[in-house]
RNA sequence: GGCCCGGUGGUCAAGAGGUUAAGACACCGCCCUUUCACGGCGGUAACACGGGUUCGAUUCCCGUCCGGGUCACCA
């Protein structure tokens, strides 16, 4: 027998943001369907009919789009196996559900969500549950309860004795006593499917072989199994994830919820991070390569990527290495390519003001982590702030309030003779100025930075400072320095 | 609480029955340098605990502890 293609699927809710442990969920299934040369699929699930939210579904599309994560088959890209909206699959559900009930797998239950409450309140065991109160109702009081028009669901009717046990890629062979398990909801009263039953019925009439998921799934999968046995289908190969984590302000760890800040691929974009350092970091968050590898395009991930490297233990999500991973590649990209992502910043930063943008890229990019750095990095350049002049004195560069005055005339007096104001010409200027001063560079320099800038800290030294701010401008704030000194 | 899963530096992690227990981030120091960065070099720091099995366990088994997940007409 031929071996099936490899087909996974991303089955996300429309909740209105793709959190980034939903995003690592979907790389991990692209990646594992690319590596095996198969297709990744997409599936909207949207069963639940009070939870919709409006342009959800874009926000999904536009993610995969901007992760690079190509779908093979999904709602907009169609596909033979559609539709991939479970909304519009509703009445696809509910024959299999009647089979199993047919076949003794599963029962309709009356019973009210009030009664359901009630139960849960009278109870002080946390874990207890349905009590199964319709699991045997005769063929006569169901019909009695059917035609009075009683509402209903369907529930699953789970053996009473015995284990189920379901073998895991990630995590090996899970077994639980079935006694364990609830009767748990297939069909809601409203006609929906809950995750539980569409899921299964969806993965397997789509043919997806490999079931990818965060590993809050794993115990609930043997109801899943016990399903898939019920229809005499074949199991899906299970690989579940290890969740990841988020740390609390008490210091405790658990799943990365929005109580922890930017935790979806927007948050993180806003926060300026770039989709490929965002895809590159969270690859690496739950899986680790054969060799030491850190960096990875998208490409050469689907090269490496493979199921064994999988770990089991949760990972807590750090935004230090995010980070660091950012400016690895603000670093990797060509100066017009930095500049070209980072104009919006420079929009906010300079308004109408018109400087030579590549330039202030040029010395912004090897000091920038996140895009949103760049406003305040360079704000002094669209208005000279109001410094104190203990700015001037620096230890290492030897500068004091007594010999900065002297050295900052000097340093106007060469500049204003410069024939051409270019970053050689102010460089050689400056360079030669120290010399003729019989002082270190930085002697020299040191007075000219802060008063361009008015800042102890500059993205450039003085001569790019200079050269960016123009001959008029820079010679108007070296004298309000000097002005200020004296 | 029941059940399930996990436990290598602060974080991500490799690893293997015998190793000086990798690497990365973060942190610290030094160098480079017209500031800060970048870059280079170096450093601090880990196998949760207790029993076994074994000539030898951090690695295999059991228990304990700790952490997480899950027990919805949510997914």
């Amino acid at each position: 027998m031929a071996e099936k293609k490899v087909r996974t699927r991303f089955a996300p809710s429309p909740t209105g943001f793709m959190h980034v442990g939903n995003l690592r969920t979907a790389l991990y299934e692209y990646l594992i369907a690319k590596s095996l040369g198969g297709d990744f699929v997409l599936r909207i699930e949207d069963t639940d009919q009070d939870r919709k939210v409006e342009g959800a579904v874009d926000i999904i599309y536009n993610t995969l789009r901007s992760a690079g994560l190509a779908h093979d088959e999904g709602p907009d890209v169609g596909g033979e196996y559609g539709p991939y909206v479970q909304s519009e699959r509703k009445s696809i559900y509910m024959p299999y559900a009647q089979r199993l009930i047919d076949e003794g797998h599963a029962y309709r239950c009356f019973c009210t969500k009030e009664r359901l409450d009630q139960l849960r309140a009278d109870s002080d065991d946390p874990g207890a549950g349905y009590d199964r109160h319709c699991r045997d109702l005769s063929e006569v009081e169901i019909q009695e309860l059917l035609d009075k028009g009683t509402p209903f669901v369907i529930r699953q009717k789970m053996p009473l004795e015995g284990t189920t046990t379901f073998e895991d890629a990630v995590y090996g062979t899970i077994s639980v006593e079935n006694s364990e398990l609830q009767d748990q909801i297939l069909i809601k009263a409203d006609g929906y499917p809950t995750y539980n039953f569409a899921n299964v019925i969806d993965d397997h009439t789509m043919n997806i072989t490999h079931v990818v998921r965060g590993s809050e799934y794993l115990s609930s999968t043997p109801k899943y199994n016990l399903l898939y046995e019920a229809f005499g289908w074949e199991i899906p190969t299970y690989i579940h994830l290890p969740l990841i984590m988020g740390k609390n302000d008490d210091g405790s760890i658990s799943k990365l919820s929005k109580r922890h800040g930017a935790t979806s691929f927007e948050d993180l974009v806003e926060q300026g991070f770039l989709p490929e350092a965002i895809i590159n970091y969270i690859a690496l968050l739950g899986w680790a390569p054969k060799d030491n590898q850190e960096m990875f395009t998208l490409k050469e991930l689907v090269e490496n990527f493979s199921i064994d490297g999988i770990s089991k233990s949760p990972a807590v999500f750090d935004y230090d290495k995010l980070e660091w991973f950012n400016g690895e590649y603000i670093k990797k990209m060509t100066v017009e390519e930095f500049a070209a992502v980072s104009d919006p910043y420079f929009t906010q930063a300079l308004g109408d003001k018109e400087l030579d943008r590549l330039k202030l890229a040029a010395i912004l990019q090897q000091r920038t982590t996140r895009l949103t750095q760049i406003p305040e990095k360079i704000a002094f350049f669209a208005e000279l702030p109001d410094y104190d002049k203990e700015l001037f004195v620096n230890k290492k560069s030897k500068t004091t309030l007594e010999n900065v005055p002297g050295l900052l005339s000097a340093g106007i007096k060469a500049l204003e003779e410069l024939p051409s104001w270019d970053h050689d010409s102010l460089h050689d200027r400056l360079i030669s100025l120290a010399q003729e001063l019989g002082v270190k560079n930085g002697t020299a320099m040191w007075p000219v930075r802060i008063a361009a800038s008015g800042m102890t800290v500059t993205p450039g030294g003085a001569i790019e400072i200079l050269d960016i701010l123009g001959r008029e401008e820079s010679l108007k704030r070296l004298h309000t320095g000097l002005e200020k000194l004296g």
